[in-house]
DNA sequence: ATCCTCCCCTAC
DNA sequence: TAAGGTAGGGGAGGAT
């Protein structure tokens, strides 16, 4: 819950009622909330509620009132301030509502009948001929007018012009659910599985009864018999099966070898792309000749909707492709020979080719289980073109001698080209592709063998009749940003022309970790889902321990089954679904799975998803405790590095800019004349000096805004001398956080006016006037004196008000809790345990002459400690953390 | 402007 | 029957 402006009786009190039996009450309005209390609600803020995926219930705070009188959660309905029950009947009546949606994207469909026809047409050609696996059943659905706006058949296009027309899109197939009463029973169906035992039985009873009444409820049964919900150990049996799970394992694995982007890029001659044919067949056939001249596909099903792995060439000439379902393939080549997956052998060739490359190359770039990047820097004598050739050569044959599996390798002077390359040379081949023929090579290649290119991006240039890259080669720049995307139209354009800006080691350090099942979920009871989060917890906390990491974020996705969808055509696949994500972050790195399982649990009935709509459901972790420091806290770079290094490194980013700018025009002058080139490098170069003139002017200028500052109203002066020994960027975060408290100083005086007349302020963020946010991302808050001391000037500078307005109370109740956040986040249990011994000592001391509002302090000070505690203990959910905290 | 959240896309 | 995982790039749009 959430509370609006002024209420009666106060928040403070509300707080207070609320979270003793209950409730958990939001410091700030969020999509968490279901309820707001409030007295009074401007139009406003009603609108943008209501825009709001799950809008609140707006409710006045007698319910809460008579709630806790008659013992009893009492209905909303006669509470709400706001009669938008209007708006709750249209949610309700999904019928008519959807009905209205389905006219809207006709309409927008039929007056764009040209495009998305053709769109049609072109699917249905690839489809039977030549493509990259989209199966039918997601595919058709795709296509269906009724079911799938245009939007997700195009690619999101940045400029829209007609913006009227795009509502119908997404948005609403996200599905308001309605809002009821119960709806929120529901959300707490995890938590309090007992309490709400009725409801969760009705629920039960309901669809027990559907699956009796349904035709299709035995098809149903089957297939229940093979789900998550019937294996208890179904997670670790799947993870060992599948091979998508495999092969992105196996690459993880690798993680640790491939040098991470910092190492210093040396300026490599050429670059080799080697990648096995055929990988996972080619093992098959290596260990079973007789089938090297048929045509074989890897798959775990010999028809019907499993998937292929891999087909050897033989198959290909049919138009077997990986991810194809057995049955199209069958169709294609009734002849098709089925191999099961062999993934240790799988293990031993690629250790074997592994072992290889390294042996040739210093600088190898591991891509996947059967390719990799190397970079040819000193391997050669004379850098010629025949050398790398017979060095590639001498591989390609250890390769195969060590695997008895071919290998082919594409090479070139970029990444782009040498990938490219490859393609050419498969299979059983390798292909020197000149940099200087780059753009008359690729202008002939479908733009689906351009990377990047993948399924959408084709459909969507397939739709414009833009099959060749020929085509775009005659896009600008500027064109292809406005129809893919700035990044995407960049590096488009580049590609297009055999430019590859891509530095050849570039892993940044993992970013995340997670599990994800979209396979045999098929749940009838939320108990169901409960204890298959509690698995995946497990599974993704025990990937988190095996890398030694903690995460802060965590992310929930489900699939869930889309309206009206059938049942889905592979079996115990997803089909067709709408996706959702919803994520929270917690104020320290955990790899707890309790903890874990709790917050996607939370995370889930957010969500407010059906048992049986449920098609997927993956747990990711993020935030990560090693993810490279994005964390530029001047702090933390100061006590890595020293300042002279900082500065060095401020002037090789601007040299290194000064490359760029030079490298950009060296491309482009393959396309354009070069007469004007130069001297925009000149130019260029010029105000790249500039700037690094303005680092060192920079530091005049902070120095004497920093010496205001050091001057002008600060409570606890900082000592001027000790800032100024300090790196300049330490010293700008030390000013920013400064301006800033200057800042909310000001404005808190000029509200303090108003106040007076008003007799109403609403100030809500004087809380980081404690924690200089800027210096102290990742630190510790270590000074507690000085913590204390500005409490307490700000206790007694709005004592008066404290115990009369409780928005005064209120504020100084968010404040502290910032504070323990902040202490949370560093795991300072010390100094969280003396914040809040202080406030107590605060709020309790002084004893005062008037009695009777003593008494009433003392009342209040220990409703506002327990406030305080309570709505800590909401938002810190690290029970060890918390526990200790309020066993005080 | 920059960050954060919730997506979509791509690759193997 | 079948095992549709996983990490990263990136964009839209809201919050700050
Ligand atoms: N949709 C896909 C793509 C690939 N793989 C697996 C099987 C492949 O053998 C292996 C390597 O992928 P490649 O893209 O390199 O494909 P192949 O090696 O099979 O064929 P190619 O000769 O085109 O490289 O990854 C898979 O299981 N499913
Ligand atoms: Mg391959
Ligand atoms: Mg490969």
């Amino acid at each position: 819950m959430n509370i609006d402006g002024h209420t009666e009786p106060s928040s403070v009190i509300l707080i207070g009622l609320i979270t003793k039996h209950g409730g958990s009450y939001r410091q700030y309005f969020d999509s968490t909330v279901t309820h707001l209390l409030a007295c009074q609600l401007a139009h406003s803020k009603l609108k943008e509620l209501v825009k709001r995926r799950n809008p609140p219930h707006i409710v006045h705070p007698r319910w809460i009132m008579d709630c806790v009188k008659s013992g009893v959660l009492l209905s909303v309905k006669d509470y709400l301030i706001v009669d938008n029950s209007r708006n709750t009947v249209q949610h309700k009546d999904m019928r008519s509502f959807t009905t209205v949606n389905r006219n809207n994207q006709q309409k927008f469909i039929s007056s764009e009948s040209n495009s998305s026809n053709s769109i049609e047409n072109s699917k249905a050609c690839s489809s039977s001929t030549s493509n990259q696996t989209k199966n039918k059943e997601d595919y058709n659905f795709a296509l269906s007018p009724s079911s799938t706006p245009v939007g997700k058949s195009t690619l999101r296009i940045k400029k829209k012009s007609n913006t009227s027309s795009t509502p119908p899109t997404i948005q609403n197939n996200i599905t308001p659910l309605p809002i009821e009463t119960n709806n929120n029973f529901n959300r707490q169906q995890f938590i309090i599985p007992e309490r709400r035992a009725p409801i969760v039985n009705s629920t039960t009873f309901m669809i027990s009864e559907k699956n009796q009444s349904v035709e299709e409820s035995r098809p149903l049964k089957d297939l229940m018999a093979k789900s998550a919900a019937s294996d208890p150990n179904f997670i670790g049996n799947y993870m060992k099966s599948s091979r998508l799970h495999f092969i992105s394992t196996w690459k993880n694995k690798q993680r640790s070898k491939n040098p991470t982007s910092s190492t210093a890029d040396k300026k490599g001659v050429f670059v080799v792309h080697i990648d096995m044919d055929c990988f996972f067949a080619s093992i098959a056939m290596r260990d079973n000749p007789s089938l090297k001249n048929k045509p074989i596909a890897v798959s775990y099903s010999t028809d019907g909707t499993g998937d292929i792995s891999s087909a050897n060439y033989c198959a290909r000439d049919f138009g077997v492709r990986a991810g194809m379902w057995m049955k199209q393939a069958r169709e294609l080549c009734p002849d098709l020979i089925v191999v099961p997956y062999e993934f240790e052998k799988y293990n031993e060739a690629a250790s074997k080719i592994d072992e290889i490359l390294n042996s040739h190359c210093e600088r190898v770039k591991i891509i996947s289980i059967d390719e990799a990047f190397i970079e040819i820097t000193n391997e050669l004598k004379n850098n010629t073109v025949e050398e790398l050739n017979e060095l590639v050569s001498k591989i390609r044959n250890e390769i195969e001698r060590e695997t008895k599996c071919t290998a082919s390798a594409g090479m070139s002077t970029n990444q782009l080209l040498a990938r490219i390359a490859t393609k050419k040379a498969k299979p059983n081949g390798q292909f020197y592709l000149d940099a200087k023929e780059a753009v008359s090579f690729i202008e002939n290649l479908n733009i689906e063998e351009i990377p990047s290119v993948g399924w959408k991006t084709k459909k969507f240039f397939n739709q414009m009749s833009i099959t060749k890259c020929s085509q775009l080669l005659s896009y600008s720049k500027t064109e292809l940003k406005e129809l893919v995307g700035e990044k995407k139209g960049e590096t488009l354009y580049n590609f297009l022309r055999g430019i590859d800006k891509r530095p050849f080691f570039d892993d940044t350090g993992r970013k995340s970790v997670g599990v994800e099942v979209n396979y045999g979920i098929r749940f009838t009871k939320m108990a169901q889902v409960s204890e298959f989060i509690d698995k995946l917890s497990i599974e993704v906390t025990s990937r988190l321990k095996n890398e030694n990491v903690k995460g802060k974020a965590i992310v929930l996705k489900v699939k869930k089954r889309k309206d009206e969808a059938p049942e889905a055509k592979k079996y115990l696949g997803h089909g067709i679904c709408d996706n959702f994500s919803k994520s929270c972050t917690v104020p320290y790195f955990t790899d707890d799975s309790d903890l874990i399982s709790r917050k996607v649990k939370d995370l889930y009935n957010q969500l407010s998803i059906e048992a049986e709509d449920l098609r997927g459901i993956a747990i990711q972790i993020q935030k990560l405790n090693v993810t490279r420091n994005n964390n530029n806290s001047s702090l933390t770079k100061y006590l890595k590095k020293d300042a002279q290094q900082l500065e060095e490194q401020q002037i090789e980013v601007l040299n290194s800019q000064n490359e760029d700018i030079i490298d950009n025009e060296d491309s482009t002058m393959l396309v354009r004349s070069h007469s004007s080139t130069k001297t925009t490098i000149i130019t260029e170069k010029k105000s790249a000096q500039q700037k690094k003139k303005e680092k060192h002017a920079f530091r005049l200028d902070e120095f004497c805004e920093l010496e205001n500052l050091a001057k002008g109203g600060l409570n606890e002066p900082i000592s001027f001398s000790f800032i100024e020994e300090m790196p300049w960027d330490i010293k700008r975060d030390i000013i920013k956080d400064l301006t800033w408290k200057k800042k909310q100083q000001e404005q808190k005086e000029k509200e303090k006016h108003k106040e007076e007349s008003e007799n109403n302020g609403d100030i809500d963020s004087t809380v980081e006037e404690v924690t200089f946010p800027y210096l102290f991302n990742s630190i510790h808050l270590e000074d507690m004196t000085y913590v204390k001391e500005i409490i307490t000037d700000w206790y007694e500078e709005n004592s008066d008000d404290f115990y009369s307005d409780p928005e005064v109370a209120n504020l100084f109740v968010e404040i502290i809790v910032q504070m323990l956040k902040a202490y949370a986040d560093n795991l300072d249990l010390i100094s969280a345990r003396q914040l809040i011994k202080f406030i107590r000592k605060l709020l309790v001391k002084e004893p005062s002459n008037e009695d009777v509002i003593d008494k009433d302090r003392l009342t209040l000070a220990t409703d506002l400690t327990n406030t305080i505690t309570q709505a800590f203990q909401n938002e810190i959910i690290d029970v060890e953390f918390t526990n200790c905290l309020l066993s005080l």
